[in-house]
DNA sequence: GGGTACATGTAATCAGTTACATGATTTA
DNA sequence: TAAATCATGTAACTGATTACATGTACCC
């Protein structure tokens, strides 16, 4: 077989894919969009090209509608299923990336004024809390519905990180850090 | 004046080049090793190409050696000092991004096995463990120099990150989630 | 039938990484 | 002076985004 390089987008798509049984480009955005794309955003065309890339390597298959819109509809081949099976069981590498424009900010908040940085603090602290409660109100619906529990689990870390993050800021706020002159 | 557009990459540029008054590459890189580069990380050669572009947008200025290594020393510009100024008094936008292949396993976690979820559990705390050990570190060290306020700020978050992170994943050893077969 | 929202796809561009290539300095 | 390490830079590639372009279905 030839060696094909897959990348967590792909991965991605074959999760979301091998969970779904089927779907289209479209409905995997819908998808993403309430689940994974919380902590892990991706752009709408690699939903698009990425099972066009991962058909050709045979780890999806495709239909595609006659008519109309003439869709194209995935699903999970045995090899597929078995790339993501590898992967999963493969150790994890590299440590967790917090890409979060306002702690960038704050590293080098001591380049700016006093009211940035109080106006990055009190953003911050509303970003969060809604946030927040987009998880709660996620949480407290999906339990209703039971069984989901690793994205639920990942749903959890998701709540806990923005609990923590309104706690950090508000921190912030309290102790009113003063800029350097 | 032309317009152009900076990245959080020309900022990490700007902000590491004003911090430190000036600064060579290679310096800048041993600089965001040891602070930034731990909560967003970027490849070395960004620290060598930014620069020349950000140099001939003016935000930075560059003296080069005329002996030796040639090597480029850069301090930033008056123009430079506002443009990273502007960009701490925006609002921030976006949300923050947890990219954790751990997570990203987690949530995918029904499609492989439990051997392979407990393997990633296990993996996952001595990670996060060594990685809080390695902030906590720095923050006794750090404390001892006092001044540098918002970068420890930033660090404290990540020590926070980390406690949070190893307190996530033994809950979810403990609960010994299985896995529905 | 006309407007609006839904849905789909691609082309061009680009930020950032990897791999390549090499020079300079230190130490034994 | 040989080896090791420190330091520097660039070229090629590519994953991913943005912008463009358009078709289909639904609703009034």
């Amino acid at each position: 077989m030839e060696s094909y390089q897959l990348h967590p987008s792909s991965y991605i798509v074959l999760g979301l894919v091998e969970r779904m049984g089927q779907a289209t480009p479209y409905e995997l955005k819908a998808r993403a969009d309430a689940g994974i794309g919380f902590f892990w955003s991706f752009s709408r065309a690699i939903l698009y090209k990425e099972p066009v890339r991962l058909e050709k390597l045979g780890l999806l298959n495709a239909s595609q509608e006659q008519t109309g819109r003439r869709k194209i509809t995935y699903s999970i081949t045995k090899e597929g299923l078995k790339a993501l099976s590898d992967w999963l069981h493969e150790p994890v590498d590299g440590a967790t990336e917090i890409r979060d424009l306002g702690l960038l900010k704050l590293f080098f908040a001591a380049s700016g004024s006093q009211a940035a940085l109080d106006q990055l603090i009190a953003g911050k602290i509303a970003a969060h809390a809604e946030r927040l409660k987009t998880y709660q109100d996620i949480k407290q619906s999906v339990e209703l519905e039971g069984d989901i529990i690793y994205r639920l689990a990942a749903l959890e870390m998701g709540l806990r990180f923005e609990e923590l993050s309104v706690a950090f800021w508000t921190d912030m706020a309290e102790r009113k850090i003063k800029v350097p002159t």
